[in-house]
DNA sequence: GTCTATAGCGTGATAGAC
DNA sequence: GTCTATCACGCTATAGAC
């Protein structure tokens, strides 16, 4: 559970890029933040192109994992949708850092990473279209246009790590009712 | 209508702004996208700096000025919701680059300029969430968590222009329909 | 595993010719 | 209004001592 010293750098890290965007921190930033010189970082990682890679792979993967995992249960596509919404609070609650990250930093990492990203991503929104289109086949859903509610659901839980960052001591329980409740039945009465 | 050179500047820096952010364009890369050199750059402009400015702060003073037309009309609470929507989608059409840049690059602005546009950001959520208060109080709305409500609406309207990049083709009254339902009615029957 | 020193390059910006 | 030339500095990364 305690942290070598590669993951220290690699969660240091997240927390600056966080704040400033990759491009903005530099390597001798990063290595003050940890009490070390600039030079020593690279006992650890080969370079910050590695650093930024292990941050935004390892919680794409997360993503992807889950949804795949959520996706052929045998419940109503309005329970797939619940449990997808648990998901985003639990990783925004879990790994902040990494997801702001993920979201500010993703142009940031070289061809290889990037592309390897972007069909991450497009698998997930793939699998997400999939239960809306599934929810609306079975009138579970409104019959507008899957596009916008994919957008308008995802880009709510994307970016909210935001949204956490500034109320961090809400009830977890309240929280997904409240936001459940937001993105699926909206605000009106 | 023609813009001059200062303007072109500013538009062609928006537009490599959103795609890269601002600290992995340089001065070199705008100037070549425009015809000429970095130096010449410095005719027309004082800094790198200004140029961020120049974008954020006119598109930060459309929306100020809009919320603050629309909150004192004598009009229903959901009124005033659907017209701020209908503002995103024509800001979101009109200055998609200059908007990616201010969601993205903000941090990016200096001391002074970055303060004035945090303060301009929280004005406009303070008018939001007054709405959603009067909605609330009115029985328009649900009883649920209003700081929910406005994360959760304005999180879709600040990234549309993501959505819109690949969508252009739709119609921008279909999209105001179908957007409003999925923001304020959800998306289950 | 950390340090000092430094290579090699890219950056924002300026001076001054045309 | 654009150019060439250049300054001063910051960057990532490496070499080699301890």
């Amino acid at each position: 559970m305690k942290p070598n010293r590669k993951e220290e750098i690699i969660l240091k890290a997240a927390q600056l890029f966080k704040e400033k965007g990759y491009n903005a921190v530099s390597m001798r930033d990063l290595a003050q933040d940890l009490g070390i010189k600039a030079a020593s970082l690279y006992n650890h990682i080969h370079s910050k192109q590695e650093i930024l890679e292990g941050i935004i792979m390892q919680v794409a993967r997360d993503f992807t994992l889950h949804i795949h995992e959520v996706s052929p249960k045998p419940i109503s596509a309005i329970q797939k949708l619940e449990e997808i919404i648990q998901m985003h609070i639990d990783l925004t609650i879990q790994k902040t850092d990494f997801l702001a990250c993920m979201n500010n930093d993703w142009m940031h990492l070289e061809e290889e990473n990037r592309a390897n990203y972007i069909d991450m991503r497009a698998d997930y929104e793939t699998k997400f279209r999939e239960i809306l289109q599934e929810g609306i086949a079975a009138k579970e859903l409104k019959e507008s246009d899957p596009e916008i509610m994919l957008f308008s659901i995802l880009s709510t839980l994307r970016t909210f790590y935001l949204w956490y960052a500034k109320n961090k001591n809400i009830n977890p329980n309240v929280l997904k009712k409240d936001l459940t409740q937001t993105l699926l039945q909206g605000i009106i009465v």
